[in-house]
DNA sequence: TCTGGGGTCCTAGGACCC
DNA sequence: TCTGGGGTCCTAGGACCC
């Protein structure tokens, strides 16, 4: 088969209420909220809000309570993650019966990479095939890399196709807001601000020393060039090792009594040490998070004497560490995070396909 | 916007060593 | 010992993403 290389991006429309919507039907042409228990008086925030939800304002990320101020008739529905995972790894089988490498990048996303002459076509084929094998329908952003392919599924959405390359990347990104970049969200977009920069062309004809000045070696010459739209052209079936594994929980009440604190550091421990216990890697350090109230959040990890899988060694070094803190103020969140040791495999070293004039 | 849960990567500063 | 310079490792925090 002849043809270009070509990186597409396949993402599920409102993935998480269209599972929920397909097993109730009845939700159809209802407004639907799925996130934390399901109930807008409990502290969580909105995974997902259906298309008829998100004309009222509610997004993802927002708290419950908020979306059910824009929104009083809305459904409520709690988080399934074992349901969302089900039907997820159903559309990941389903791209890969397609000509395609398949890279997966979350329940509801993936890479394709692909060599076609019809790149249109391949991406019909992908949306045809996922809703013909699950039901759900889904967006497809062609480019010439991952950031374009990435960016041009926004302009797909919804249950559409779109493609963003080299050719009209000026024309359709100088003039949007820095953060429409993938990479770049709020805060960073607020410190380019204040150098003047304020539009993706701003940012790509931006003096690189100054970026790296403010936003360090790394990062600061890397967001010029994603406002050139370079990015990675590489994608690979290659499965995901995971760097870490964690549990956190929000409490519905602040937690004050240490004993308590204990228990549930324990407990959160014990869910972690299945996690890596599954993982089949044993864990090298251990870190707890507290959050505060109100809202501040801290860390204090401690690295174990050698790699272990064993509850006692965790539990021990989970509470090893919240010694570490000065638990002074009502606790809000705790969490236990477990990490692996770093993997030989090589970083992605920056492909900087190189920018366009 | 009273702000979940699960991740990743980068940065800066201190410790430590020669 | 009023005291250099460089390198590396570790840790906590920040930012981002889904």
């Amino acid at each position: 088969m002849s043809g270009t290389a070509w990186v597409l991006h396949v993402d599920l429309d409102e993935f998480i209420a269209a599972v929920e919507m397909a097993r109730r039907p009845e939700l159809r042409g209802r407004p639907v909220v799925v996130g934390g228990a399901g109930d807008p008086t409990q502290r969580g925030v909105v995974a997902t809000a259906n298309y008829r939800a998100r004309e009222f304002g509610i997004q993802s990320g927002m708290p419950l309570r908020t979306a059910a101020k824009r929104c009083p008739d809305a459904v409520f529905l709690p988080s399934d993650p074992p349901a969302y995972e089900a039907v997820s790894a159903r559309v990941m089988a389903t791209l890969r019966t397609l000509p395609v490498i398949v890279e997966v990048l979350g329940w509801d996303e993936a890479f394709l990479g692909a060599t076609t002459g019809d790149p249109e076509g391949l991406a019909a084929d992908v949306r045809r095939a996922v809703t013909a094998e699950t039901g759900l329908s889904c967006s497809v952003g062609i480019g010439d890399n991952k950031l374009r392919a990435k960016l041009a599924t926004g302009f797909a959405k919804p249950a559409g196709i779109y493609r963003l390359t080299r050719d009209n990347w000026v024309a359709v990104m100088a003039d949007k807001p820095t953060d429409a970049l993938w990479g770049i969200g709020r805060r960073t977009a607020a410190k380019l601000a204040d150098l003047g920069i304020t539009t993706v062309a701003d940012l790509a004809r931006a003096d690189p020393a100054a970026l790296a000045e403010r936003f360090g070696p790394a990062m600061g010459p890397y967001y010029r060039l994603l406002a050139l739209g370079a990015g990675d052209t590489e994608v690979v079936s290659t499965p995901y090792v995971p760097r870490s594994r964690s549990r956190e929980v929000t409490f519905q009440r602040n937690l004050t009594d240490r004993a308590e604190i204990d228990a549930q550091v324990v407990a959160l421990a014990r869910r972690v040490t299945e996690d890596v216990v599954a993982e089949g890697r044993p864990a090298v350090r251990v870190a707890v998070k507290v959050r505060f109230a109100p809202f501040v959040t801290e860390t204090h990890g401690v690295t174990l004497d050698g790699p272990s899988s064993d509850a006692g060694v965790i539990e021990r070094a989970a509470l090893a560490a919240l010694d570490r803190f000065e638990i002074n103020r009502p606790v809000r969140l705790l969490g236990v995070r477990a990490e692996f040791p770093p993997t030989e495999s090589a970083q992605p070293a920056e492909a900087a396909e190189a920018a366009d004039p």
